[in-house]
DNA sequence: TGGGTCACGGTTTTT
DNA sequence: CCGTGACCCA
C-alpha cells in the first residue's frame, strides 16, 4: 500500500494522522479537514500492520460513517479480509446487545423503538403531564444512568415523583415487550460492560484503537462507554470542535471535549487552524463573534483563502421586505450562472421558513426544505414497519396495536384495551392469546364479530410468515394483496403522496432482499430502525434549513434569516447564551464565498405580530458597529414589568447573578420574591 | 367506532 | 397562524 495520502495533508494534519499509541484531542474547527484527517489516521493505522479489526471508529449520524468510510475504504486496499468497524455509536450499541442482551436476562430479538413510538408509549402511561417533558427527563435519567428507583429516591418535587413513577412504568413495559429505545442502545451495553469486567476487558481488548467523531457532542452516558472501552489501552482518539457544540439542550456536555486532556492523562493535543472554506473576511467576523465566548479551548481559524467580498448586512422592516431582498439576490446569482445548489438559507427556528416559502413560491424560486418530516417517520411507513415487526415476532404487542386496525377493520379502541389487558393479566402477548384461543373463546373477550375479525387477520399473518420462508419475493407480492394497505389510501387527502411512500419502501425492501439474498426481514428492521435518511441532494433546489440542520454543509452563498434577539439569540427555558453563540458561529462558517446576515424591525410570529431588535451577535462580530443597550447578561434591569405564571405580574427590584442566570428580586404587588429570570417573562 | 369540533400551546432534534 | 390532542355525538 502507498502511504501518498499522508503527502496531501498539512503539517497538523499529518501530526495528528500519524499519532499512533496514547489518547489524542484533535481540535478541528470549521472547514479544516477534519473528515480527511480521522479517514488518513485509520488508513495509515492498517498501512503500518495494524489490525483493521481493532479499530473502532464512532460517529454520530449514518451519514458521517458513510463518509468516512468511503474515503478510508478509497485509501486502503479492498482485498483486505476484515474491514474496520466504523458506524454510529447506536449502531455500535445495537451490535453489542444483539450479541450479550442475554446478560440482562433479555432476548436479542428486541425491537427498537422511536421518539414518536416512546411518546406513544407515554402518553397512554400518563394524562396530566406533558408527554415531551416526561420523555426528555426519561432521557436526561438513561443519559445519566439512574435507574427508576434512584430516580425516585432523589425526587423531591411532587412533579419529579410522579416523572420516576413514570419511568418505573415505562422501563417495565419495555422489558416486557422487548423493546429497546435510542438510549437503551447506549445505556444497556454500558450496563452489561459495567456489571462482566471479564467481558469489558475482553471487549476493551478487542477494540485497541478507537476514534470518536463530533466529540464535542458527546453526552455522559457516551462519554462512559468510551472509557469502559479503552479501558486496558487508553488509545482513544477524539475529533471535535467545542466552538460547534450545539446539543446541549439534548444532554450533550461541551465538559467532555473541555476536560479531555485532564480525564485522559498524556493527551497529545492537535490543533487544525487552518480553514480551507471561507473567506478571510467570513472567517473574520465568525472569530470576533466566538471570541465573546468564555468556555472555550481557545483556537483561532486562520484562512487561507484571499480576502472576498465582504459580508452583507440586510435589515428589513419586515419578513416580506426581507424574503424580497433575498429573492432578489437569487435571481441575480442564478442568472449570473451560479447553480441554485450552492445558495442556502439559514435560521434558527423553523418557524421562519413560512414566510420565505411563500416569497419564493411568488417569486418563482424552487427551494427544497431539508430536515422536515422524514421518510422513516411518516405514518404510513411505520405501519408498514409496524406490519413486519409483527410478522418478525409475535410477542411485538406494540406493533400489533399499532396495525390491528389498519386498515380499518372495525377493531376500535374498547376491543384493543380488552386485549391489552387480557395480554398483561396472563403475561400471553395478543397475538398468541388470539391465535390459542378458539373463536369461542375469543368471543368471549371481545364479541363474536371481532373475534371473527382478528381471527382472520391472525391468519393472514401465519400465511405470510410461511409464504417469506419459502420466498421473500412472493412474499412481497402478497403482503399487499392480502392487506389491500396501499389500495386503503385511494381517494383520501394526501393519498397519492402516502402510495408514492409506500410504493417506495416496498421498492426499497425489494432492493434489500435482491442485494442481501442470505438477510431477513429482522436485519431489515433492525437496519430502518437506526436509518434517518438524510435528503438526497439531487435537484437544482435552493436549500433552507435550521442551523442545526446545517451542521457539516458548506454552501457558495448563504443568506442567515431572523438575526434578532429572541430569534437569534433565542430566549426562553434553560437557553444558554454561549450555545447560541456557537451557533452563530456554527452559522457563518458554513459560508464558502459570500455571507448574508439579515433582521427585520417586526416579524409575524404565533399569530401576532413582533416589534424586534437586531441581534446581539451583529455588533459582537462587527457586522454592524457599536454595541446595543440591552447588552446586560440577564437582559433584565430595575424597573422592568414582569410576568410570572403563578404570581402574575410584578417589578424588578434587583439582579443577582447565579451561575448562567441571573436572579431577580421581584416586588408582586407587594410581596418580594426571588425568582430566576428564566421563569419570569418581560413585558 | 370514528368523524367532527374546540381549546391549547408553540426552540433547536444527529439516533 | 396552524397542528395536536381531548372530548362529544351519531
Amino acid at each position: 500500500m502507498s502511504e501518498n495520502f499522508l503527502l496531501s495533508l498539512n503539517d497538523s494534519q499529518q501530526d495528528a494522522a500519524t499519532h499512533i499509541d496514547g489518547s489524542l484531542l484533535i481540535l478541528a474547527g470549521a472547514g479544516s479537514g477534519k473528515t480527511k484527517t480521522v479517514t488518513s489516521r485509520l488508513a495509515y493505522l492498517i498501512s503500518i500492520g495494524i489490525d483493521p479489526a481493532s479499530i473502532l471508529t464512532l460517529t454520530f449520524t449514518n451519514k458521517a460513517a458513510r463518509e468516512m468510510r468511503e474515503r478510508a475504504f478509497s485509501m486502503i486496499r479492498d482485498d483486505m479480509a476484515t474491514m474496520p468497524l466504523l458506524c454510529t455509536f447506536h449502531k455500535f450499541g445495537l451490535l453489542f446487545l444483539k450479541f450479550h442482551m442475554d446478560r440482562l436476562g433479555r432476548k436479542n430479538n428486541f425491537v427498537i423503538i422511536d421518539t414518536d413510538d416512546k411518546k406513544r408509549i407515554l402518553r397512554s402511561m400518563n394524562k396530566e403531564l406533558t408527554t415531551a417533558l416526561v420523555a426528555s427527563e426519561i432521557s436526561k435519567y438513561k443519559n445519566s444512568i439512574l435507574t427508576p428507583e434512584m430516580a425516585k429516591k432523589a425526587a423531591e418535587l411532587k412533579l419529579y415523583q410522579q416523572i420516576a413513577d413514570v419511568y418505573e412504568k415505562y422501563e417495565n413495559y419495555l422489558r416486557e415487550n422487548n423493546l429497546v429505545d435510542f438510549d437503551d442502545l447506549l445505556l444497556l451495553p454500558y450496563k452489561i460492560l459495567s456489571e462482566n469486567t471479564a467481558l469489558a476487558k475482553e471487549t476493551s481488548e478487542k477494540y485497541q484503537y478507537i476514534m470518536v467523531d463530533e466529540y464535542q457532542d458527546t453526552n455522559e452516558l457516551q462519554d462512559k462507554l468510551l472509557r469502559t472501552l479503552c479501558s486496558t489501552h487508553n488509545n482513544l482518539c477524539v475529533v471535535g470542535d467545542d466552538d460547534q457544540s450545539i446539543y446541549g439542550w439534548r444532554g450533550a456536555t461541551i465538559k467532555n471535549i473541555l476536560n479531555f486532556p485532564q480525564n485522559f492523562k498524556d493527551t497529545k493535543v492537535v490543533k487544525l487552524e487552518k480553514n480551507y472554506r471561507s473567506t478571510h473576511t467570513i472567517l473574520d467576523h465568525a472569530n470576533q463573534l466566538i471570541d465573546h465566548n468564555r468556555d472555550r479551548l481557545g483556537k483561532k481559524l486562520e484562512g487561507t483563502r484571499q480576502k472576498g467580498n465582504s459580508v452583507k448586512v440586510y435589515e428589513s422592516h419586515d419578513e416580506n421586505e426581507e424574503t424580497r431582498k433575498i429573492a432578489e439576490d437569487i435571481h441575480k446569482l442564478i442568472n449570473s450562472g451560479e447553480s441554485a445548489r450552492d445558495i442556502a438559507i439559514l435560521f434558527r427556528v423553523n418557524a421562519l421558513s413560512r414566510s420565505l416559502e411563500e416569497g419564493f413560491n411568488k417569486a418563482k424560486i424552487s427551494y427544497k426544505l431539508v430536515g422536515g418530516m422524514k421518510f422513516y417517520e411518516r405514518a404510513e411507513v411505520k405501519d408498514l414497519i409496524a406490519y413486519f415487526r409483527v410478522l418478525t415476532n409475535k410477542n411485538d404487542n406494540f406493533s400489533f396495536k399499532r396495525i390491528v386496525n389498519k386498515p380499518k377493520r372495525g377493531i376500535g379502541k374498547t376491543t384493543v384495551d380488552k386485549l391489552d389487558a387480557h395480554s398483561n393479566n396472563s403475561g400471553v402477548p395478543i397475538f398468541k392469546l388470539i391465535d390459542n384461543s378458539t373463536p369461542e373463546e375469543l368471543a368471549v373477550i371481545v364479541g363474536k364479530k371481532n373475534a371473527r375479525t382478528l381471527k382472520v387477520f391472525i391468519a393472514s399473518i401465519l400465511d405470510l410468515r410461511d409464504i417469506i420462508r419459502e420466498s421473500k419475493m412472493r412474499f412481497l407480492d402478497n403482503f399487499e394483496d392480502t392487506f389491500d394497505f396501499r389500495a386503503s389510501y385511494d381517494n383520501v387527502p394526501d393519498g397519492v403522496e402516502r402510495q408514492a411512500n409506500i410504493d417506495e419502501f416496498y421498492g426499497y425492501l425489494r432492493d434489500y432482499f435482491i442485494s442481501n439474498g442470505h438477510l431477513g426481514l429482522e436485519d431489515f428492521l433492525n437496519e430502518v430502525a437506526l436509518a434517518s435518511e438524510q435528503d438526497e441532494m439531487g435537484n437544482e433546489a435552493v436549500s433552507m434549513m435550521s442551523i442545526h440542520a446545517s451542521k457539516g454543509l458548506e454552501y457558495k452563498h448563504l443568506f442567515i434569516i431572523g438575526m434578532e434577539e429572541g430569534f437569534f439569540p433565542l430566549v426562553g427555558d434553560g437557553s444558554d447564551i454561549e450555545e447560541e453563540r456557537r451557533l452563530g458561529y456554527v452559522s457563518f462558517t458554513r459560508a464558502m464565498d459570500e455571507l448574508t446576515v439579515s433582521f427585520v424591525h417586526s416579524r409575524f410570529y404565533k399569530g401576532k405580530r413582533a416589534s424586534l431588535l437586531k441581534s446581539r451577535f451583529l455588533s459582537e462580530s462587527g457586522l454592524v458597529k457599536g454595541s446595543l443597550k440591552i447588552e446586560r447578561s440577564s437582559g433584565y434591569k430595575k424597573g422592568d414589568l414582569v410576568k410570572h405564571k403563578i404570581f402574575g405580574m410584578g417589578r424588578v427590584q434587583k439582579i443577582m447573578k447565579v451561575g448562567k442566570e441571573s436572579k431577580l428580586t421581584i416586588n408582586f404587588g407587594g410581596t418580594k420574591r426571588d425568582i430566576l429570570s428564566s421563569f419570569v417573562e418581560k413585558i
